[in-house]
DNA sequence: GAATTGACATACAGTCTGAATGTATCTTCG
DNA sequence: CGAAGATACATTCAGACTGTATGTCAATTC
């Protein structure tokens, strides 16, 4: 136990008060969403004043963006820790993969970082936050196991992306995780191991979009 | 033109009113967000008072639901537009899949189906607006096209649900339609042709998620 | 045509956000 | 070491917004 006042240096001080403000938040945004959470709550949740709260954080939606991005960072370490480099590309993508998918069951995440995120913070910043984080490592190893492919690699990472999000979303809400994982390996499997296909006859049409 | 008053039944005039309402409200919506968009605002902008809206509308939200739905519904007939019954499965699946695309270029459509709506109204509401409408066509397209596959085809359906979302956000946020036309071509085409691949000796190990 | 319902308009109470201002503690520097 | 300034807060305030309550007038019903 310490002290009542035990003169805490000002870099102390900070530390406690910001971090205690972003676990209070993170905890309302989770339970209640951004827009029904108030400052009022968080700080008191926080057991400071809001005055501490707007003295450490721009507004609302700053206070927001750093719970965002704990927790983003968050995510992107645990895929970091199951995908040692030197690993096969292949490998770390399967890795990479179920490390993601553990990682986003963590208690609110899904909501914060795919649902209230996008919203608040828009889909510019959080691509930004996402791509420093776990959307430059899935690219990568697309990059690594695709080597010479003509299909676009960025946009198949974006998509794969959405997908793994949407499956993270599901087994959230209460969906079997193994019947995501093996949906989600199945997408991704297939994409690696499809050469392009012979062109053998009597077969089904390809899929051709019209132009736009 | 028509008169000052035309004295209107009870009838046109609701009509009238909501139909202004949720005009007004959707353009403000797509241009400042859900929680940025005040009701005086969309009032005003409908040409009538709040306490119109709040005649016809249970609350803010409920007029965002109406907007949502609205919307929906417009994907909805413009998907069924381009896949008359009794086209073949895959070509109702490749047919199906650009109405898509094409349908949620129009403005605001990603913001408000794709952003806000799951913020604002959640996930479970959204999906079941989703379910009787896109969602519906695209399980039904799969289920058609993969006949006896051992994979779950409903998660599939989920997950490449949530691909074509996002190459609709991308492609809004202006990506090159074409490189993500073909992205998502190729994981759904590829995902269809993948036959359970041979055990081939000295292949690449297949990915295999832990086990939870 | 009297009664009732429906479609609004207006007024109001409570809450929230962000800014402005005040105060105490820490840090720096002569 | 002590003054001066910076930092970390707390308190107060103004403006805005949401949803509700109440009032009014036209349309429908009987």
């Amino acid at each position: 136990m310490q002290q009542a006042r035990p003169s805490r240096s000002n870099r102390e001080r900070t530390e406690a008060t910001r971090g205690a403000l972003v676990a209070a938040a993170r905890a309302l945004f989770v339970e209640k969403g951004y827009a029904g959470t108030s400052t009022p709550e968080i700080a008191a949740a926080a057991g400071i004043t809001r005055g501490a709260l707007y003295h450490h954080f721009a507004d609302k939606r700053d206070l927001f963006r750093a719970v965002v991005e704990q927790e983003a960072r968050a995510v992107a370490r645990e895929i970091e820790a199951a995908t040692p480099p030197g690993l096969p590309a292949r490998d770390a993508l399967a890795a990479g993969s179920a490390a993601y998918l553990d990682a986003m069951t963590a208690r609110g995440r899904t909501r914060l970082l795919l649902v209230e995120g996008p919203a608040v913070l828009g889909g510019a910043e959080m691509d930004g936050l996402d791509e420093a984080n776990a959307a430059r490592t899935l690219r990568a190893g697309l990059e690594a196991a695709m080597p010479g492919t003509a299909l676009p690699v960025p946009a198949l990472s974006v998509l794969l992306s959405a997908a793994f999000d949407r499956a993270a979303l599901a087994i959230d809400a209460g969906a079997d995780p193994e019947e995501y994982r093996r949906a989600m390996i199945a997408i991704l499997e297939r994409l690696l191991d499809g050469a392009p296909p012979p062109q053998a006859a009597g077969r089904s049409p390809r899929i051709v979009t019209r132009s736009p």
